[in-house]
DNA sequence: ACCTGAACACCGTTCAAGT
DNA sequence: ACCTGAACACCGTTCAAGT
């Protein structure tokens, strides 16, 4: 009579196979993808996790710690740079990667450079992309320049694309404004060069990958200019 | 006898002169300046203007519509660009505006794409934006293309120095994982290229004005070779 | 029209216990 | 070693009143 609720128990232990750090981490990314980081808290997260919201404290500081360490994994999915065909391809496939990580955790956007101190896998992530440029033959100071300017780009993109589109936001934008001032006339006559490239978008579309590619190709070209050109050895 | 309180009454009146939802925004501007973003609350807020926190709710509807509100205040110091000194210098000028703002409320970043609808101001900066280049010659195409990269240039570089600085906080990180390896060698056996490139920032200095520039430049200059060469008529 | 007071449903987090 | 329960000091916000 007893068994039944022995094997339930046992069951249950075995769908929870025993809470970790990484666990925790992990279980923290997957619900901050779903339900954005207004709706992540630490009693969400736990009752995810079928425990009692003090339960995570066992494994982490606090809910800033938790985040930093969420922010570490997703660092941890970005390839690092393979000089092998090049650096311009390798900053080409490692900005790609960076950007897909940011698009697929929206909210590690804001957190990735908010947050204390930088996580290992950041660490090992910008050490290994300063290497691939040094190695490449940039000097110290150019490549600061040119991971300062890439990462800058990556960051502005991923943040614009968050919420802020050319093809959608942007109309609404100018609907909303046409709402306020009353009629879309006078929307119109305030904004003219907002609209007028509103309605062309509107008809040709968006392709958010093909308008990074070209802003980073330009970036690229830029970089190789600076190339030997600062100081270098 | 009842003069004086109600001289003090008249005193703390005038010193408040009515509540509006204009001295709300700019109230919430300056607190968040001071403290921060985790600092500002409803409660403090209305406690610096000297009011119970519901008197907030009159001026406006939550606290998503304050900060919203606020974003664009911030937007309003954006100068806009003057296509009188060609767009090059016009471009550097609004982005060099543009950073000021974002590194003087230092808040504002995280949240200017990622609130609602975009404000009043917001959208006349980005119209006299759009018009400039569009008046300079850009074609519609081009001109997306260069407002996405230039403001996601500033976004991302007001993004890095708000935190991450290549001085101080990376210097402070390679310590931090030096503090965590255990040893400071081993994090160099880590990271050289990371502690190669501190090292010699630590010697030399980081002038965060400079590399904006210098970024900015590179950009500019491959905006160049895009004009005219991206089916503009 | 503008402000107040009390209250509600939430937070993150501490502390003393349980097993 | 890991988890729990009750509690504390905070949030943003609603609602009924006050002037």
């Amino acid at each position: 009579m007893g068994q039944v609720p022995k094997a339930q128990q046992q069951e249950a232990s075995a769908r929870r196979p025993r809470l970790n750090r990484d666990a925790v981490l992990r279980a923290g990314v997957v619900l901050a993808d779903q339900v954005g980081i207004d709706g992540f808290t630490m009693r969400t997260l736990s009752q995810e996790l079928g425990v009692v919201p003090m339960a995570l404290y066992k494994h982490v500081a606090n809910k800033q710690e938790l985040l930093e360490g969420m922010v570490d994994l997703v660092w941890a999915e970005v390839t690092e740079p393979d000089s092998g065909h090049g650096w311009k391809q390798a900053m080409r496939v490692r900005a790609a990667s960076l950007r897909s990580a940011l698009v697929t955790h929206r909210w590690a956007v804001g957190l990735m450079e908010a947050a204390g101190r930088p996580g290992l896998e950041n660490l090992r992530q910008h050490n290994a992309l300063l290497g691939c440029l040094r190695e490449s033959g940039f000097s110290f100071r150019t490549t600061v320049h040119v991971t300062s300017l890439l990462d800058a780009y990556v960051y502005g993109f991923a943040l614009q694309q968050k919420t802020l589109s050319f093809e959608t936001p942007e109309e609404s934008a100018a609907a909303a404004a046409a709402t306020r001032d009353g009629e879309s006339a006078e929307a119109a006559a305030r904004y003219p060069y907002l609209l007028e490239v509103v309605g062309e978008l509107a008809k040709e579309g968006y392709d958010y990958d093909a308008e990074f590619a070209v802003g980073l190709d330009v970036l690229l070209d830029g970089i190789e200019t600076l190339r030997g050109s600062w100081r270098d050895g």
